[in-house]
RNA sequence: GGGGGGUUACCGAAGCGGUCAAACGGGGCAGACUGUAAAUCUGCUGGCUAUGCCUUCGCAGGUUCGAAUCCUGCACCCCCCA
């Protein structure tokens, strides 16, 4: 199977600049091909995910890859699906954003591989030394207002359509198109690129950059988009009630990304395996079978949860996510040493009191509940105990007289407190 | 400027002198069921040193043995007539 049959049969494949001959163009030899990353957060999320996935399917195929990190565009700000104005970055922010995007891209890419390694440009690098100037006169004229203005990036932001409600857009935002337009020239001629991926709003920048090549250099380049990752419910992939959920460990913990993935409806999983994951064909379609007999068992969800934390956390992380996954969902909570608990409980709110406090009759479990964090009152850990919803290590407290001693700690200094099914809380006795 | 209505717990909304920490619905929390899903069902839902005590029905006073309930003033909101 060619790379873009087995992406077009992943769904990856959105739109193309050459649907007939990019295939046996793509087969004919390797060829370089680029993608772009805004670099306004710290790290990067789900959102970026498909295109690391992408450009790495390109390497897989025998190309080479070039992630491009927007540090020029990033200041100015896509417009592309964005109904407002952005807001800047400060060379600062954006320069520490591009340094830690970098060392994640090397997970999915490897950047020494001979030939084809991946490599890792910073656009500011060569955007940064133009003059305002100089850049008006060389490229600026190379845009055709009127083209730009039949985008529909900059359409949607004008509001053409007779009542329609727009924010308008700056001519900062405007411009962005000539940058990014510009990046593919330059990475054409410096490193032979001449392809450009992107999702699917990135369609008008990069038949942007296809246009200025062809009146600048007289090369035909090519454009390659994949859809935008997006829910049966119509939502973003990747998105849950405290976020995005993010590549970094520091931001989204391995658990909580396994988790995601884990929670992923019925009816997306599905895409999510074709997309996501390098799992073949069969395979694929073997998970997709025993979903329709018995979607109860969540295989699928399980098999994407466990390649994309690999792929992203490795194995290390996989193993914590999985023992994690065990102990947050029911096993008793024994045989464990502090560290393991700490890097278990990593998400979870924890707080330190007097080891004092374990002695004489104990600590009643009541005040543990309130310190802890899982009840705002003691009436409220009464009701809670009362019901049969408060848990120490995972084994369910019977009688709100309970008191906890030495001999409820679960490892050297640490308590584990639950309420009700998923509400974790340690206390450390120090 | 005149007349009328309103302001209740997280939200909506009953209550109109004691039996009111305040019906009911939503939300939230917990339990059962389940696939870590959805739906459903059950219980709880001001605080505490707890068979009692304290704080809470817009704000401030007052009447009363006793007020969310009656009176006076103040603030905000809504409607009608000018």
């Amino acid at each position: 199977m060619t790379l873009l049959s087995d992406l077009r049969w992943r769904g990856l494949v959105h739109q193309t600049t050459d649907d007939a001959g990019l295939e046996g163009w793509l087969e004919e030899r390797p060829r370089t091909v680029y993608a772009g990353f805004d670099p306004t957060a710290e790290s990067l999320h789900v959102g970026s995910l498909l295109g690391l996935i992408v450009l790495r399917r390109f390497q897989q195929a025998g190309h080479k890859p070039i992630a491009v990190v927007g540090g020029a565009t990033g200041m100015i700000g896509d417009p592309s699906g964005k109904s407002a104005e952005r807001n800047l970055l400060s060379k600062e922010d954006l320069a520490r954003n591009v340094a830690a995007m970098g060392q994640q891209m090397s997970q999915f890419l490897d950047f020494e591989c001979g030939d084809n390694s991946a490599a890792l440009v910073n656009n500011f690098d060569w955007v940064g030394p133009w003059s305002y100037l100089e850049f008006l006169r060389d490229i600026g004229k190379n845009f055709p207002v009127n083209v730009m203005l039949a985008k529909d990036s900059v359409k949607s932001r004008l509001g053409r359509n007779e009542g329609e409600q727009v924010d308008g857009m700056s001519y900062t935002e405007f411009s962005y198109m000539l940058l990014q337009a510009y990046d593919f020239v330059h990475l054409y001629e410096k490193y032979g690129c001449e392809l450009q991926a992107g999702g699917s709003d990135q369609w008008g920048n990069i038949t942007a950059g296809i246009d200025l090549a062809r009146r600048m250099r007289s090369v035909q380049l090519r454009g390659i988009t994949w859809p935008l990752l997006t829910k049966s419910d119509g939502t973003k992939m990747g998105k849950t009630e405290s976020g995005a959920v993010w590549l970094s460990a520091e931001k989204t913990s391995p658990y909580q990304f396994y988790q995601y993935w884990i929670n992923v409806d019925d009816a997306d999983v599905g895409g999510c395996l074709q997309m996501l994951t390098d799992l073949s064909r069969e395979e694929i379609e073997s998970l997709d079978a025993a979903r329709e007999a018995d979607a109860g068992k969540r295989e699928s969800q399980r098999r994407l949860a466990e390649e994309l934390t690999r792929l992203v956390h490795q194995d290390q992380g996989l193993a914590v996510a999985r023992q994690a996954t065990n102990i947050f969902f029911g096993a008793e909570i024994s045989d464990l040493d502090d560290d393991q608990l700490s890097q278990i409980f990593a998400d979870v709110p924890s707080k330190v009191l007097s080891r004092s406090a374990l002695g004489g009759d104990g600590f009643p479990i009541l005040e543990a509940m309130v310190e802890a964090g899982l009840a705002k009152s003691k009436g409220e850990a009464r009701r809670t105990v009362g019901q049969g919803g408060a848990y120490v290590n995972n084994r369910r407290v019977d009688g709100i007289e309970t008191c906890l001693t030495s001999e409820h700690l679960a490892s050297e200094t640490v308590m584990v407190l639950r309420s009700g099914k998923k509400k974790y809380a340690l206390l450390r006795f120090l």
